[in-house]
DNA sequence: AAAACAACCAACCGCCCTCGG
DNA sequence: GCCGAGGGCGGTTGGTTGTTT
């Protein structure tokens, strides 16, 4: 690692003004740190030169705030921020600073690294674009309850089931709360003109996205994605999707992603009733997606 | 055991915006 | 209004680590 950095030195008469790149060392840290506690951020041109830093006022700024900064949370993403992420991602697209404000801890370059390296993987899997509404689709139906279910299995299970009727898992899983902003596409999005009670997600009720037919059996990812449901979502009472976040913290849905879209105006219906009842063994055959998408295992 | 492959992630790059002179 | 510097942001790269064959 040094013996890159290294390599960027030019000839020694440059050396006194040639800017280090590479991975910091372990020296660069400490004299970041105790120059930022003793003089704070900002200016980070200046900062880097009154440090002693041979470094850039960007790469100063980008190694405190990704890596150095005290309140940086480590470590894998919690279900809980996945599905935040996934949620808020369908609303903002790749608004990584934005989406990572509502993440404490988190930097948007973790979170645009986790969207790239595992989301779009999924993605890649099912052979669809990754801000596709398909994929959004998908992820909705597959992904977010998925989380879901683990986010129960890790925080609260000693949580009832909502419904008697089913186990705790089982109901989980067949529960789709829709995110707000998922399906802005007005060409793709089949939207109700009034408030719907019910979302019905059988294959049999839907007609394959962008087209007019309902037939569909192969079992093709593409065809699987197809055969998605035309999910009427419905933006939701904010924070409904995150109750069971972190402690006090609360997804403030304003509605924005919705703001640009026709379909907004379905703002104000009732969330409550809008789970997507997944009936999977009538949607798909299960062995599909435990044995080839969603793996959440990589999650 | 080793090579090949995949995943992860820190860091850089370039564009854009804001602000002060 | 123009210009340049500073800073923010999203996209991309490349090294490291882990996994599979």
């Amino acid at each position: 690692m040094a013996g890159v950095a290294d390599s960027e030195y030019t000839s020694p008469n440059e050396e006194e003004n040639e800017m280090r790149k590479g991975p910091w060392t372990l020296d660069e840290d400490t004299l970041l740190i105790h120059y930022i506690a003793n003089h704070g951020e900002g200016h980070w041109n200046a900062l880097a030169k009154c440090a002693g830093l041979k470094r850039t006022g960007k790469s100063c700024r980008l190694r405190w705030l990704n890596y150095l900064k005290p309140d940086i949370k480590r470590g894998n993403l919690t279900p809980q921020e996945q599905l935040l992420i996934l949620e808020l991602h369908a609303k903002w697209g790749n608004r990584w600073s934005k989406i990572a404000q509502h993440l404490p801890g988190r930097t948007d370059n973790e979170i645009k690294n986790y969207w790239r390296t595992r989301v779009q993987k999924q993605a890649r899997q099912l052979n669809i674009e990754s801000n596709s509404k398909r994929f959004l689709d998908a992820v909705r139906c597959f992904w977010m309850p998925t989380l879901r279910q683990k986010m129960e299995q890790t925080s609260s299970l000693s949580l009832d089931p909502p419904s008697s009727s089913s186990s705790h898992s089982n109901y989980l899983t067949s529960q789709i709360s829709i995110a707000p902003s998922l399906s802005t596409s007005p060409q793709t999005c089949s939207v109700p003109s009034s408030p719907p009670s019910k979302v019905v997600s059988h294959v049999s009720d839907y007609s394959p996205i962008g087209t007019s037919s309902p037939s569909h059996n192969s079992l093709s990812s593409d065809s699987l994605i197809s055969q998605l449901p035309q999910i009427t979502e419905q933006p939701a009472s904010s924070s409904y999707a995150f109750e069971a976040l972190n402690d006090n913290y609360y997804v403030d849905y304003d509605m924005e992603g919705f703001s640009l879209d026709p379909v907004s105006e379905m703002a104000t219906f009732d969330t409550s009733q809008f789970d997507c009842q997944m009936a999977e063994s009538d949607w798909i055959p299960s062995n599909y997606m435990t044995d080839t998408l969603w793996n959440m295992q990589g999650m």
